[in-house]
DNA sequence: CTGAAAAAATGACAATCGTCAGTTATTGAT
DNA sequence: ATCAATAACTGACGATTGTCATTTTTTCAG
């Protein structure tokens, strides 16, 4: 699955493809894309792009989960999102043109495809249709982090933890939720030790279940009902 | 200034042109964007569109403020952005094809001018350089969001209060702040009472002085300080 | 397999902040 | 000008949550 020779992935044998944004927008040729781009293997806690640099291309993960963050004013990391298999990270800035606002790390081994900056632009100039989706994507995460800072504003850390929950059961599908109870933490926005606290309340309301660093939801039901909505 | 009687408003006279995207972006004559736009007057606490509905086009701020918000669970507001003049408001849903994810209200009386959705739409297709400013908007919006997440995630209210004074200081300009407690409240995301203590503590430590509802910053420099950074 | 480093967990404690209940001040319509 | 409605403010109190200090567990390199 992992490809840590660096060799070159092909964007038509992707199996992310399908999710992405090339897959649902792009009427172009998986070929076309294959020849500008160049893969990658990272290994775990790698950083994909730093807060402050700028972007010189787009990152297209094939394989693994990466955090994108921002760090508050004493370093702290806020995690924003965490993208999976499929997603395309780092095309914000390029549109803004200004430095990165937020940095990437991949969570676990993760293989990546690069795409130039200005392969990329003229890809967006001349395809209508992954414009569109392009700007679809940016307005929909509009969306959701209007609702993201509602979240952190009026819910509890017990609630947000339920919320959170939720969205990272979606992100990790079948696999079990498998993050440092720090890199957690920093999502829901919370003190490490206060997520420990609540995750073992939860246990024992048998809502999930520890298996040290990995978390089986076994009661979503009470999850949303905790959440609030 | 305001024109109570739905009269058409110019957009070759408006003076808020200049800082929209239109100013920056827009190459056409200020006169094709005059033909297609209607113009009305809104009064205080009028809402602009309302969140589940679905866009019908866009709204071109002429004068005054609006104040775009999403609801908790309990339906309390959550002020996400002050938009002022020069502003263009409504257009996220319209790319998304979903329902808006948020409320508009004015804050005081308005001019708001509207372009509908398809004329908007064959602006942005048949305008690149219109469309790259709007995408330029989405992009820079999403990096202040990220910014806006970790502040409510990582800051006091103490802190976050002196954030969203400076803030609000450069959305009113020369005037001053000029919001219910309960809105302001809304947008720092704490309880109303809690604001007004710490609005006094401010006081007490000359750095505002409470004119009722008028705010005046006496000591940027302080609030700076408090708010980090 | 072993030891060191990193991560997870626990306990104690204090401060921040929200809630509720009530009072005073301001606004705006008649 | 008056009064009702709305907004601003105050006080008391407790729960939630963050901090610090320490222990236990897990991970991983050699």
């Amino acid at each position: 699955m992992l490809d840590k020779s660096h060799k070159n992935l092909s964007c038509s044998t992707c199996s992310a493809r399908k999710d992405s944004i090339f897959g649902n927008y792009c009427e172009c040729d998986a070929s076309d894309v294959d020849n500008l781009k160049s893969s990658a293997y990272y290994k775990k806690n790698q950083p994909v792009f730093l807060e402050g640099s700028f972007p010189r291309g787009v990152y297209c993960l094939n394989q693994g989960k990466v955090k994108i963050f921002a760090r508050g004013d004493e370093g702290k990391e806020q995690i924003i999102h965490i993208a999976k298999e499929g997603e395309i990270i780092g095309f914000r800035s390029m549109f803004s043109e200004e430095p990165f606002k937020v940095s990437a790390s991949t969570l676990e081994e993760c293989n990546i495809c690069f795409i130039n900056k200005v392969d990329f632009l003229n890809m967006i100039d001349t395809n209508p249709t992954l414009r569109n989706g392009i700007m679809k994507e940016l307005s929909k995460e509009l969306g959701d982090r209007a609702m993201f800072i509602t979240n952190m504003a009026q819910k509890s850390v017990r609630e947000r933890l339920a919320f959170s929950l939720i969205i990272l059961a979606d992100i990790y599908g079948d696999e079990q939720i498998n993050l440092t109870r720090e890199d957690m933490a920093n999502f829901i926005g919370t003190a490490t030790e206060t997520l420990i606290r609540l995750l073992k309340d939860f246990k024992e309301e048998g809502i999930l279940e520890i298996h040290t660093r990995k978390l089986e939801i076994t009661n979503k039901e009470k999850l949303f009902q905790i959440a609030g909505k």
